[in-house]
DNA sequence: AATACGGGGCG
DNA sequence: CGCCCAGTATT
């Protein structure tokens, strides 16, 4: 058993000196901020969708330090569009402690780095193992399907039973004077032949001993135990126009896009048509001392979210007297820019810019 | 131990 | 439409 471990070790680390053609800007980084910066974003994304937000943020942020000092909504703004908005803000959170704790340096102990805001086990391993050199083996989506794969274990990984077992075998793997080399191996190997759908068995340096593809389970592994719940929520949300100006809230709730701004919210549990909404108690207790007229009805969207399906319909109307309304912003047209929104809203404001040009 | 949290790409 | 992505925090 030990030399079949020596042994896909030592092949992972032959295929990434050989074969590894995957490039990213922050390989081979020794940043622990830009290293930091780049995990963070690229928690459960893409690298090709966290890609373009990793370039704005070192541009406007080169180092803890400034990000600690720049403000709340500025940071949303850049980050407006990735998801996951708890990131952005434990991620804020991380930085001022990085700036007045450790003066701007960051730290470089695990402990230290895993008690940070945001920072896991994944993540604080990936720190650990890049930034300083630390023989902490990384656990993620990657690493479970290669080791579930090679190794036969079809012990489900979204249980904490599974997470010990490939967490303790993944270091049991891991060469401790190669550590950041080694994690780097095996997530791009994960990532470019290991890969979910039609992996590279064909071509795989360690397909004869790989135990999934003796026992024709590639398709089965990694074991996952439970499936989700899909729920529907219809969105009405009203563009209410006083001049030039909008109102808008910052959610605070604890529910989806916590921290992002939206309009008014009126949610109800089916779709409605206009006459409907109006009958509904918040439309009528809204406008039940000031007039309005419709502008604007715009038809039905969907937007498709891991745990919902989120469906909005526009309702733009104008008053000539402000709504009281303690809890909004009343902001003008231009000044919406300044503010982070979730894609549903922005992706209805874009369109809208179109049709007046 | 279970659940919530976004948005995008792919078959 | 379902699955997955360099996971974490909360309940």
């Amino acid at each position: 058993m030990a030399d079949s471990r020596l042994f896909f070790t030592e092949k992972l680390l032959e295929w990434n000196q050989l074969s590894n053609t995957r490039t990213m800007p922050w390989k081979g980084e020794k940043d622990p901020y830009r290293i930091w910066l780049s995990e963070i974003i690229l928690q459960q994304t893409r690298v090709e969708q966290g890609l373009p937000y990793y370039e704005k943020f070192i541009k406007n942020y080169p180092n803890a330090k400034k990000l600690a000092a720049a403000p709340e909504e500025e940071v949303f703004r850049l980050w407006q569009g990735l998801g996951y908005y708890a990131r952005c803000k434990n991620m804020l959170a991380a930085a001022r402690e990085i700036a007045t704790t450790y003066n701007g340096k960051f730290p470089g102990e695990y402990e230290q780095i895993k008690a940070l805001k945001g920072i896991g086990t994944y993540t604080a391993a990936a720190i650990a193992s890049f930034g300083f050199q630390l023989p902490y083996a990384v656990l993620d989506g990657n690493v479970f399907r290669v080791l579930s794969r090679y190794f036969g274990i079809e012990t489900p990984i979204d249980t904490t039973a599974g997470k010990k077992q490939f967490g303790d075998l993944a270091q049991e793997l891991l060469p401790a004077n190669q550590s950041a080399a080694y994690n780097q191996s095996i997530m791009d190997f994960g990532a470019v032949v290991c890969k979910p759908q039609q992996p590279a068995c064909g071509t795989c340096p360690l397909n004869r001993k790989c135990q999934a593809r003796q026992q024709q389970l590639v398709d089965v592994l990694p074991v996952k135990s439970k499936k989700l719940q899909i729920k529907k929520r219809y969105f009405n949300h009203l563009l209410i126009e006083l001049k030039d100006n909008i109102y808008i809230r910052k959610r605070t709730e604890k529910d989806i896009w916590q921290n992002l701004h939206e309009f008014i919210l009126i949610e109800t549990s089916e779709a409605v048509e206009l006459d409907e909404l109006r009958q509904q108690e918040a439309f009528r207790e809204l406008f039940k001392d000031v007039p309005f007229t419709v502008v604007n009805v715009s038809a039905p969207v969907k937007q498709q979210l891991t745990h919902q399906t989120i469906h909005s319909r526009f309702f733009t109307l104008e008053i000539k007297q402000p709504l009281p309304l303690p809890d909004h912003l009343l902001v003008s047209r231009k000044k919406l820019d300044n503010y982070a929104f979730p894609k549903t809203i922005t992706d209805f404001l874009h369109s809208k810019r179109l049709q007046l040009f």
